[in-house]
DNA sequence: TGGTCTCTCAGCCTTTTGGCTGATACCGCA
DNA sequence: TGCGGTATCAGCCAAAAGGCTGAGAGACCA
């Protein structure tokens, strides 16, 4: 049988080099190439194509990790995405699910939970860290308090600083919109401010 | 001659793998222990007495990065500290410094960087990456942009997410009085909403 | 097919925030 | 003794944010 080709995708060369280290242990799986930024990501699934690729969410400036999972989904819906990352941020596991991620792995998972992962995502199997379960599990016994992808997107945006209008532009929508985004996402967060929502978003939500 | 000896020091092992990968095509290098804690890191410093210790600053719960460093020095003066870490945080570039690290370095860093920055090390010779000595530069430059001991007080909170009502209240100041101070604050950091200041606050200054 | 969820937008009004100018008081240091 | 830095406060005005109500379009699902 062949092995699993995987494409490495993380801005830190260190990570990649860990990763290919770990995975190179397993007879089964074999790193066939790496990429250091979603464009990068998209060029390297195009030439290799790998069945997994396993990616960071935070790369710098650029197209982020979310983005690229969205656009490797949508050319080749038979590549497995694995989000391999430091945050277990609601917000993002979220929008990495959404964005059709098979997997969400934090980095200090152990190396059996990362080849496991690998192996499921190839056979359709969905595999989640144990805290990234249990949060996506509390959401599901609170529906009420959990964002929708476009709330948590904006939710993003807000915690760069950006204004109301600023946040329409960059979103393509109305300011009334955005208002309304905002009006949900305090009342999910149970905060009354922007400036909660920031640091509530920040500190819990993981946002950085 | 005899190798430099390196402690690891990170919680995350795919973290430790990858810089062990590195620092391993060395020949005049050698990667003689590994500790994902603070904890860990100054029993694996007894116990090996490597040349330098290469740290993350970020460890999950227990003794942080900084506060290893500070006991490290305390035992050993002769023991080098290099700071490996993902944030170039202003707030901890002054105090791993202070802690008494020799050197600073991103995690996407060449590795070139990180090898001259080991071998600096066991010569008394100061690393950091690019950014990091831009910044500790662009600080001695401009004092006019160091936060004064109220302003970061008044920061701090502002990062709570406290209203300029609420921030008065809780230092005793009229809501004048704060806004006077935000606007310095602004002017500092760079920025001109509350919001922008307290992302920049949390991420940029380390406040959180 | 009807209900629910999500995303979108509008108008209106109040509160908050930010920009500006100017002022007083204290402290340390030249 | 005077100057610079810090901390305090006031008033005025414009801009931004937030609270509220209502509403249409599309997706999804029972």
């Amino acid at each position: 049988m062949s092995s699993i080709t995987v494409l490495l995708v993380d801005d830190h060369l260190v990570v990649r080099s860990g990763l290919k280290a770990l995975l190179g242990t397993q007879p089964d799986i074999e790193v066939v190439a790496e990429a250091s930024s979603g464009e990068e990501a998209l060029v390297a699934a195009e030439g290799h194509a790998p069945d997994v690729v396993v990616m960071d969410l935070a790369m710098g400036p650029g197209m982020d990790g979310i983005e690229a999972i969205r656009k490797l989904r949508e050319r080749n819906r038979r590549q497995a995405v694995l989000v391999f990352t430091t945050y277990d941020s609601d917000a993002d596991i979220v929008r990495a699910v959404d964005a059709g991620a098979m997997g969400y792995l934090l980095k200090d998972a152990a190396p059996e939970e990362i080849f496991a992962a690998v192996r499921g995502a190839v056979q359709g199997k969905s595999v989640m860290s144990p805290p990234v379960a249990s949060r996506l599990f509390q959401q599901l016994r609170n529906p009420d308090e959990v964002l929708t992808p476009r709330e948590a997107e904006l939710l993003s945006l807000l915690t760069e600083g950006l204004s109301n209008r600023e946040l329409g532009q960059r979103l393509f929508i109305s300011e009334a919109t955005v208002k309304t985004h905002l009006a949900h996402i305090y009342a999910k967060l149970g905060v009354e401010t922007r400036a909660a929502a920031i640091a509530t978003a920040i500190r819990r939500e993981g946002m950085r």
